[in-house]
DNA sequence: CGGCGATTGTATGCAGTGCAAACAAATAGG
DNA sequence: CCTATTTGTTTGCACTGCATACAATCGCCG
């Protein structure tokens, strides 16, 4: 019962299933795009009980690996603004997730650390994060996945 | 207290620089991330002069390579859904790049035209985004770009 | 043929993210 | 000591994603 519209424009001599989407499909920067999109989905799901979005556990994470961070420091390490780095710190923070603190070193810097109550979370996160990995890696070999951990390296710098 | 935040953790065995975000390294869904980003970023300075998203020149291309194409099939296609669609539409519709026509064969659907202007418009934007390709592609070798396409389309199918 | 469920478009609201501008407090450097 | 810079903070705007609700239309089945 499913309409085909493929016969009106069937031009371009790429293949052509139900989401063929012409020439777009050789930007490559199309396909990342696209990629992200089903990561952000998946671990939209997997994260959906722990109530946590990826730039959420990637702040706790890394305040846990370096505590005392700035929020500076972390929003350069994840290339996040100072506006967006606030919107996290404070959202992980009415959590009671996280706590400021002045920095002893340097007045204008806020020292970062995790709760108690943060590490408990950030051990389920990690748990749910390798959950999530395993999704990614699944359609991979360990070859693959190394080549393409490189490459995107190359994009980010 | 320590003055450097380097120092308490260097047990991860990676590359220690100014940027350096530990184990959160080895994951796969924060390269795609950052990955992502970087694009964006360079994409929005590309398109900053014509004023055009992602999402906006995506969609231009597709009503132009497939005209009549319906909103839901141009959503599916994208991997959006209805009501991020239509906002992509409507703000085309409003700069005069694109029209809606009731669809004659089925009465639900509105079928997709680009203007004369949306030509011009995406003819314009397929250059940025040529500009935008290289930018992407002057980091890899064409076996590489071959390669990273091939990776990053089964991750989105 | 008629009614009912499914599809499509539309409208509204909420949340996460990115970016810019402006301001205050503190530091760094001459 | 004075000035420029850094850091945090606030505010505002825009894009995107998702959920819900509603109306119009279509397809299918009795």
């Amino acid at each position: 019962m499913r309409v085909r519209d493929d016969d009106l424009d069937a031009v371009t001599p790429v293949d052509h299933d139900d989401t063929d989407i012409g020439e777009i499909n050789e930007i490559i920067g199309f396909h990342i795009r696209l990629a992200h999109g089903a990561c952000y989905r998946h671990f939209t799901e997997t994260f959906a009980e722990l109530d946590l979005t990826q730039k959420q556990v990637s702040v706790m994470w890394l305040v846990d690996d370096h505590p005392a961070i700035s929020q500076i420091d972390l929003g350069q390490r994840l290339r996040m603004d100072r506006a967006t780095t606030m919107t996290i710190i404070n959202r992980l923070q009415a959590r009671h997730f996280l706590r400021r603190e002045k920095s002893p070193t340097d007045g204008r810097k806020q020292a970062l650390f995790l709760t108690a109550e943060g590490e408990k979370v950030l051990g389920a996160a990690k748990l749910a994060i390798r959950e999530h990995e395993n999704w990614v890696k699944s359609r991979f070999t360990d070859a693959e996945v190394k080549t393409l951990m490189e490459l995107l390296a190359r994009i980010h710098e």
